[in-house]
RNA sequence: GCACCGUUAGCUCAACUGGAUAGAGCGUUGGUCUACGGAACCAAAGGCUAGGGAUUCGAAUUCCUUACGGUGCACCA
């Protein structure tokens, strides 16, 4: 129900029109004061009257009814209480009846969204500035998913470039078969770093030559870079897998090499191409940017030429409503440019492109640096906070069956939690205190108040019929909080801001923890106890959804 | 140098996009409950929203400007 459009459409103000009133609508900023607000100083100048006169017209004229109880004045505001018992009945039940769906719509019906994330670089293990593209870009698929859309996740695999020439030449210098199976990606990645410190020009020249090898076919090149891809993958589906994140393609920079000649012709046709310095380039200057390449002086083909290609391969293939590249800002010039270019090229859906940019992961002590050893592998931050679950759960509930299990969702989901809590355009300096801490605005905290709910709804069922009597404040606020669910889940979609359902999830968790702390639910009298039980077990399902479109387990004990 | 982003309590961050008394968590101090699960709950202290100007009935939010921090600016991705 749209309690803003419900109540502008009975206000009868002369001279304004009703979709101003409900774009005025606002919540007051504390809820002893109403559950909405219109305030009037807006309306002052065409109705030639001050504001409190308008907003006690507006409050004496308003008819009342079982839905809105109640409009009053106050110092040029009209305040507006909803009746707390309907909106529960209306809330609960739709809870009840829709459980896991609750909060999801057909929205995005027909329509594909598809979504550029955790791109992993083949022969590099993840460390923790991977997690942000990765879960964030993950909890957006499942929203959009939740909303109707079709979400297409795209993992646009950095599997291009001479550096897979420095790592063949590099295996083939030091590496070892039997050392390479073992140790994985990261005897992978100890090879390239050697390489970049030790490699002799004589290297180097090598390395560019293995690079051509791969791309000219060559077996035993690309049976070695294929070995490599292979290692890789199956080192981050495992972690994938630990995160609750899916892909539904795997297309990366490769895939591309034989669908950048048609762009580069098309760019040539529209006589967008220029050359300069010796390289092919779009101009970009009139738009105030640098200009755009598309190809090195020595014809080989770039990062935009590639991302131009698959912008296109992906509009034919998926005829996509929206597009979205969730990469860090760093790169925010490069997509202003290749959307530009699309955009000139005559593409009108260059406009559905959409740079989802987040911010920098750091450590406490600078930047991280791969060469250094300044690195922090996401594999071990998920295996700290696993092992901290594990230990508290031993101390507080050394009963508990599936321990290993539970530690895993609350370690993990405290891994995530933590990279989507805050707006995503902020950097964040990485601190294992940070992550560590169960305490507090976390995903445990909403884990915990998931268990006591289960709890207590264990114990006392859900009841088939309930019957609602007056309200207590802390019972109006929970209801409140689960009607909300929807609206957060929309905006996150809309501000391609998962953060939004992280903070929902803490707030209705403290809300309902605040009710649970004063109100008896289990022992509560007559029509409460019913009452109670079914509100808990709403919250309850708010909560798991809110934590599942996060990528967050929820175990029922802990 | 130019462009973009950021700056809110000691620390980490919110603030429904211009509304009323700027809110949470952590930390500090003090409290709560026969435990429906204490990984909880309550309270106190803590703010000239980086500084200055402008617009507005009204600004953390919009505009200009300064400072500080981050990022990016032609053959890497």
């Amino acid at each position: 129900m749209d309690y803003k459009k419900y109540i502008a459409g009975k206000i009868a103000a002369e001279g304004i029109a009703e979709d101003e009133i409900y774009s005025a609508i606002a919540l007051p900023p504390n809820s002893e004061m109403g559950d909405y607000a219109l305030p009037c100083f807006k309306f002052a100048k065409v109705m030639r009257k001050s504001p409190v006169i308008i907003a006690q017209s507006i409050a004496e004229n308003y008819p009342a009814d079982d839905i809105i109880e109640r409009a009053e004045a106050v110092n040029g505001y009209v305040n507006f209480t909803v009746n707390k018992s309907a909106l529960a009945r209306e809330t609960i039940d739709e809870v009840l009846e829709r459980g896991g769906k609750y909060g999801s719509s057909d929205e995005g019906a027909g329509k594909t969204v598809c979504i550029d994330y955790s791109s992993v670089n083949i022969a590099k293990p993840f460390h923790i500035g991977h997690l942000s593209t990765t879960a964030i870009g993950s909890a957006l698929y499942k929203i959009f998913n939740f909303l109707g859309y079709k979400a297409v996740g795209i993992n646009h695999l950095g599997d291009y470039g001479t550096q897979f020439g420095k790592l063949i030449c590099a295996y083939k210098h030091w590496g070892d078969r039997e050392e390479v199976e073992r140790g994985g990606i990261h005897a992978i990645n100890d090879l390239y770093v050697r390489f970049n410190s030790e490699a002799t020009e004589e290297m180097e020249h090598e390395a560019r030559e293995y690079f051509r090898l791969i791309e000219s076919g060559d077996k035993e090149a690309n049976d070695l870079f294929n070995w490599f891809k292979d290692l890789t993958l199956d080192y981050v589906r495992g972690i994938y897998k630990r995160l609750n994140v899916r892909f539904d393609s795997y297309a990366g920079e490769r895939f591309y090499t034989d669908k950048m000649q048609p762009v580069i012709d098309e760019l040539r046709e529209k006589g967008l191409l220029k050359e300069s310095e010796g390289a092919q380039i779009v101009d970009l200057e009139p738009y105030g940017m640098p200009p755009c390449l598309i190809l090195r002086s020595d014809g080989a083909s770039l990062y935009a030429t590639r991302d131009l290609a698959a912008a296109i391969y992906r509009k034919n293939t998926y005829d996509f409503y929206k597009c979205l590249y969730v990469v860090a800002y760093q790169q925010n010039l490069h997509f202003k440019q290749f959307f530009k270019v699309l955009e000139l090229m005559g593409k009108e859906w260059a406009k559905d492109l959409v740079h989802v940019a987040y911010g920098m992961v750091s450590l406490e002590d600078g930047a991280m640096s791969t060469r250094k050893g300044k690195v922090v592998w996401l594999e071990d931050v998920i295996a700290r906070c696993v092992e901290k679950a594990y230990g508290i759960i031993s101390e507080k509930n050394p009963e508990l069956e599936n321990k290993a299990d539970v530690a895993e969702k609350v370690g993990v989901g405290a891994v995530i939690f933590g990279a989507l809590y805050n707006s995503k355009i902020k950097d964040i300096v990485f601190s294992y205190d940070k992550v560590l801490s169960f305490e507090g605005e976390t995903s445990v905290y909403v884990q915990y108040t998931c268990a006591r709910a289960n709890s207590v709804i264990e114990k006392g069922g859900v009841p088939g019929e309930y019957k609602i009597s007056r309200l207590l404040p802390q019972e109006a606020e929970v209801v409140k909080a689960i009607s909300a669910f929807p609206q957060a889940v929309q905006d996150a979609a809309e501000k391609y801001e998962p953060s939004i359902v992280a903070r929902y999830a803490v707030d209705l968790a403290q809300k309902f923890n605040k009710f649970y702390f004063d109100c008896k639910i289990l022992t509560a009298e007559g029509d409460k106890r019913d009452f109670r039980l079914a509100l808990t077990s709403a919250a309850l399902t708010a909560l798991k959804n809110a934590l599942t479109l996060l990528g967050i387990g929820v175990p029922e004990k802990m």
